[in-house]
DNA sequence: CCCTGATTCGC
DNA sequence: GCGAATCAGG
């Protein structure tokens, strides 16, 4: 099958009238598939039409770590205000303030949600839920939200497709999916 | 699983 | 240039 004018223009009207490509590759008749339509409607220059990928939250962050963090900032977010000093309080006779006691045996405090700064690497160590679910806490590496080490780990250039599944992906231990 | 469009790249 | 395979998301 080749694109002679006539299904060209079959594309194109199809294409402008918002139907899908699979609708259109239907119309177009057997030997006509979806990437075919996808693909020559690209090389034609047509408008990209409002995709589930880009249309959606692109944006939004990506990768279970990131989306942990995400979430957990949030819940620190929601948390300060609360924990700042009302606006009205600036009039009111300064309170008496007890000299903290300075935690004497302190346990070696995992480092919480609470805990989470720019200044620390957020990597999750266990999971969520889990009763020792904590992050890394080591300095981060400066604009990123991890330490050196966990930066390997969590920006990895892909392989080109073609190089890509030569070897079964290694899995870090500990990283696997749950059981 | 079904679907969507976008992209890559061997042919 | 073509489009299957793949990606990334709904």
């Amino acid at each position: 099958m080749s694109w002679t004018d006539a299904r060209i223009e079959m594309l194109r009207n199809g294409w402008e009238q918002g139907l899908t490509a699979s609708q259109i590759a239907e119309q177009l008749g057997e030997g006509i598939s979806r990437n075919a339509v996808i693909g020559k409607a690209h090389r034609l220059g047509l408008k990209a039409r409002p995709s589930p990928v880009k249309g959606g939250d692109a944006a939004a962050i990506e990768g279970g770590a990131e989306r942990i963090v995400a979430a957990t900032t949030a819940a620190v977010a929601a948390i300060e205000p609360v924990t700042a000093a009302p606006a009205a309080a600036v009039r009111a006779p300064a309170p008496v303030v007890r000299k903290v006691r300075p935690a004497v045996a302190a346990k070696p405090a995992k480092t919480s949600l609470l805990d989470l700064s720019e200044k620390i690497c957020k990597w999750p160590i266990g999971h969520p839920g889990e009763t020792d679910f904590h992050f890394c806490g080591k300095p981060s590496n400066t604009g990123f939200p991890y330490c050196n080490e966990h930066c390997l780990l969590a920006y990895q250039a892909q392989l080109p497709r073609r190089d890509r599944n030569r070897a079964p992906p290694p899995v870090m231990p500990g990283f696997g999916p749950r059981r």
